[in-house]
DNA sequence: TATCCGACATAAA
DNA sequence: TTTATGTCGGATA
């Protein structure tokens, strides 16, 4: 479910019910349902099962989601006031209430203690009110003050303090120090978390601390003490200990193993650190986005994005739902019955284990801890119901599902260090959950043993060493979001990184994600397990392709599900959103059908190829001579001069004003831009020419000169040597040529192309066909072509990037006969002139799917379908979808390549 | 803020 | 040497 979704769907219900479509007895199930709740959960709800209210009939209490009441009084004030003060409203953690009489609709939040009250015709209005059923917590994504953005903001106080008072810049630099500090912190926030969710007795650090000295002098020592006494069981303690300290409880499980430099404090800092304990409620916080705030807090580069992470609860879910948890509901609901099924539906959670090699501060791990513990208890809850049934009573449930089953690896010390602690609270919160639902609690200390995150580079670690399997049938899952770099972006680690885990073989053009997909398709050939990986898209899309996905379907994997192209709020800057994908990949099973998820819906195909569409298999590498035969495509005239040699309308003209005999150099520059849009653009064209003639013009030598320096400093070699010729040279002599602009809007049927006379100087922005024929340009205007585009070229964003060795040179032609030709070249015509009659528009107005002109469509569509027709001779059907042009294309594509 | 193509370092051949 | 490619992008409306 996403915001857009949920939003629509509360839109509807509304409609509905107000129109009559939808009853009123059924519109707060309905309304679950809008936000993503399980039907089954609300099945079990509306069959009265899982409600616990005494009136069924017009009133919902369901344990830690929602307390609903159909009001059949006036004053809905004063009810939902009583309900509120019910006592089982808060021991039941309910998280809603709501009550309505259909005119107006009155709701609380207890966790944000924000009301709602709207007429009831409003309710889609502000339908993000109850957005925290869809796990997403509004403060944060409002940008309000919830607990964790006021949390992260009062440590980052903390640590500047701290920081200012301890270290210079020296210090900083060396990584033991900020080691030293980062597990100070992750324990600091522990006792928070502690003191305030019965861990503690209430308050009890906060008090502690309290006992220093006002100026701080000696809060250093006391911590280091408390960390001391938080390491050692009753027995082990000094005798002597003073009250205040002998009270902690014994912590265990390594979090205060080591002995750590404790910072010093000032009267300053010793205040911040108190008011931390005293004003905020830390039990409120949630370790998923408050992990990610928390590192921005150390990474200060990082301070600007706090609170930018609400989507990454839905994104992770994107990831988890395909790859496991949709699978365990369908078991669930299938097993729903016996009470022997659904136990050892549970026992297998507990043999899970879940791995994320790039973990970060771990919201991919809790997020999976949370719903594999949310998923459990619905078993638990099922098992009991069945045993009330028969027996009248039932066993004591416990929950099978162990921290220590969750596996990560992060490069940054401090983020995995968050990762560690973080496991810890969410198990305890989630036992607090399992409380409210069965009234059993297991205790939180000692803690027992953590997750498994280590700190380390994961393209160097061996994972099969890292995560063994416990027996064949251990099942792995692998999780998460692996950092991306393309070529051009790495850092020279990562690309000794890549050179690894590809054993020096072709790896230089590989986005660093790749490492990550490669590591795990090898992990999954040798085990039971399988993956889920949110991953730039251009690892599914252009040159990377054949580059990547023969290798790891090499190993015995397939691509199982995936998500096609999303744009997701990068938390690494501010407002640049990245365009990714999400791929599940698999032992191969042919048996099992494939599941394709875009923006809106989601298909079930027989195969998914690396596109991430569905298709047979088509992975077209990259080409140096034509497939087909047709003349030879090659790229468009680069300059690389720093702009010295381009110009404007004004430019020019305001030059040739200064130096009149430079006039004659000059040529109209076709670029993408000018192409499409219908502008104008000029250039210096020397490259026939002599040096020393130029350089009698003063303003011309002047321009070189400038070039030359800026050559100088440019990594090419041999530029610096030619300053008045482009550093690439491609323009045609005395042949027309096609010019194809290389990137282009996703949001046109068809890639504006022309053609141009040797005059025209084609930039580097475009590719060019010289000596084409119209025919060829009737080919390459065709949707048949289009639809290879879409599936084979890559992108910028999601928009088009035409190239010549992966799309035009692997394009599939069939031989054409004389009169095909004819035809051919007819259309092309028809489709020129039609252009050529509206010229005063450019191919931006022509070719944008709103504003295309009926008679340009007509003509398109009437050569699409001759070229169908070529494409298809045999059969006399019409071509109906681009899925059929496509795999008649991989067909032609693969006989001829094979034949060639 | 959504749209829509740029410039050039860096790769391969 | 020549030339093709992509950019957790950037400019512009």
């Amino acid at each position: 479910m996403n915001i857009v979704q949920i939003e629509d769907s509360v839109k509807h219900l509304v409609k509905n019910v107000l129109d009559g479509t939808a009853s009123q007895k059924d519109f707060i199930y309905d309304f679950l349902l809008s936000y993503g709740h399980r039907s089954q959960s609300i099945g079990r709800v509306r069959n009265g099962e899982r409600n616990l209210a005494e009136d069924k009939e017009n009133s919902v209490f369901w344990k830690r989601q929602i307390y609903f009441k159909f009001a059949k009084q006036d004053d809905l004030h004063g009810l939902i006031d009583q309900m509120k003060n019910e006592k089982r409203t808060e021991s039941n953690k309910i998280r809603f209430l709501i009550v309505t009489d259909f005119k107006n609709l009155l709701a609380v939040d207890t966790k944000t203690q924000d009301t709602l009250d709207v007429s009831f015709s409003d309710l889609a209005k502000k339908f993000d009110f109850f957005l925290p059923w869809a796990g997403m917590e509004k403060a944060v994504y409002q940008g309000e003050n919830p607990a964790d953005v006021k949390a992260a903001e009062k440590l980052a106080k903390l640590f500047d303090e701290i920081k200012a008072d301890n270290f210079d810049e020296d210090d900083l630099n060396n990584k033991e120090n900020l080691h030293q500090l980062n597990i100070f912190l992750s324990r600091l926030l522990f006792c928070y978390f502690a003191e305030d969710t019965e861990i503690f007795k209430n308050k009890q650090f906060t008090s502690a601390i309290s006992k220093s000295n006002e100026d701080g002098s000696d809060l250093s020592a006391l911590i280091c003490r408390l960390f001391k006494v938080l390491n050692q069981s009753s027995e082990d303690r000094e005798a002597d200990l003073p009250d205040y300290l002998a009270d902690f409880p014994y912590v265990n499980g390594g979090l205060f193993k080591d002995d750590i430099q404790v910072p010093k404090f000032t009267r300053k800092s010793r205040r911040i650190l108190i008011e931390c304990g005293a004003e905020l409620d830390w039990s409120d916080i949630n370790p998923d986005i408050f992990g990610s705030m928390f590192q921005a807090v150390v990474h200060t580069e990082q301070r600007s994005t706090m609170g930018q992470h609400y989507t990454s609860v839905p994104n992770i879910m994107k990831v988890i739902e395909p790859l496991f948890l949709n699978d365990l509901y369908e078991e669930l609901e299938k097993n729903q019955d016996s009470v022997n099924k659904l136990l050892k539906l549970q026992q297998r959670l507990g043999q899970l284990k879940i791995f994320d090699p790039a973990c970060g501060s771990g919201n991919f791990l809790i997020i999976a801890y949370k719903e594999l513990r949310k998923f459990e208890m619905e078993v638990l809850k099922r098992i009991q119901e069945l045993e009330l049934e028969k027996t009248g009573q039932f066993s004591k449930p416990f929950s099978l599902i162990q921290v220590s089953q969750f596996y990560g690896i992060e490069i940054d010390d401090f983020a995995h260090e968050v990762a560690i602690l973080s496991l810890w609270l969410v198990e305890h919160q989630m036992n607090l959950a399992f409380r409210v639902e069965f009234g059993e609690i297991v205790p939180a200390l000692p803690l027992k043993i953590s997750g498994n995150v280590i700190c380390n580079n994961a393209t160097q670690v061996d994972w099969l060493k890292f995560c063994e399997p416990d027996s064949p049938d251990t099942q792995i899952l692998i999780i998460g979001n692996p950092p991306f770099a393309g070529s051009r972006k790495r850092n020279s680690q990562q690309s000794e990184d890549l050179k690894l885990v590809f054993n020096n073989k072709n790896y230089k053009l590989l986005d660093y994600v790749s490492a990550w997909f490669y590591k795990g398709a090898s992990f999954i050939s040798k085990t039971n397990a399988k993956l889920g990986f949110v991953s730039t898209n251009s690892v599914t899309q252009g040159e990377q392709v054949s580059l990547l996905w023969p290798r790891i379907f090499n190993t015995g994997v397939e691509i199982s599900w995936a998500h096609q192209s999303f744009k997701w709020k990068n938390n690494a800057k501010h407002n640049a959103a990245v365009t990714v994908v999400i791929i599940g990949i698999e032992k191969i099973n042919e048996n099992k059908s494939k599941i394709l998820y875009s923006e809106s819906l989601e298909t079930i195909v027989g195969t998914i190829n690396p596109n991430l569409t569905e298709s047979s298999e088509l992975i077209v590498s990259s080409r140096k001579k034509t497939l087909s035969n047709i003349p030879d495509m090659c790229f468009g005239n680069m300059p690389a001069d720093g702009g010295k040699l381009l110009f404007n309308e004004e430019e020019k003209t305001s030059f040739i004003q200064k130096e009149p005999l430079s006039k004659r150099y000059f040529k109209e520059l076709i670029s993408a831009r000018e192409f499409i849009n219908g502008k104008k653009r000029y250039c210096l064209w020397f490259a026939d020419e002599d040096l020393d003639d130029l350089y009698k013009l003063k303003l011309i030598r002047q321009l070189i000169e400038e070039v030359k320096i800026i050559r100088q400093n440019s990594s090419r070699p041999n530029l610096a040597s030619i300053p008045h010729l482009f550093a690439q040279i491609t323009q045609p002599k005395g042949k027309n040529y096609i010019l194809i602009p290389r990137h282009s809007s996703e949001n046109r049927d068809y890639i504006p192309m022309g053609f141009f006379s040797e005059d025209y100087i084609a930039h580097d922005s475009c590719l060019i066909i010289p000596d084409a024929s119209p025919a060829l340009f009737a080919i390459l205007n065709s949707r048949m072509h289009m639809v290879w585009v879409r599936a084979v070229a890559g992108r910028i964003k999601t928009d088009f990037r035409y190239s010549k060795d992966t799309v035009y040179n692997n394009f599939p032609i069939p031989t054409l006969t004389k009169s095909e030709l004819e035809e051919l070249s007819n259309l092309a015509f028809e489709i020129l002139s039609i252009r050529e009659n509206d010229s005063s528009k450019c191919l931006a107005d022509l070719y944008s799917k709103a504003t295309m002109p009926n008679d340009l469509r007509n003509a398109h569509i009437k050569l699409d379908k001759y070229v169908d027709s070529i494409y298809q001779k045999k059969s006399q059907k019409q071509i109906k979808s681009d899925e059929c042009r496509l795999s008649i294309l991989s067909f032609l594509y693969n006989k001829m390549s094979i034949e060639g």
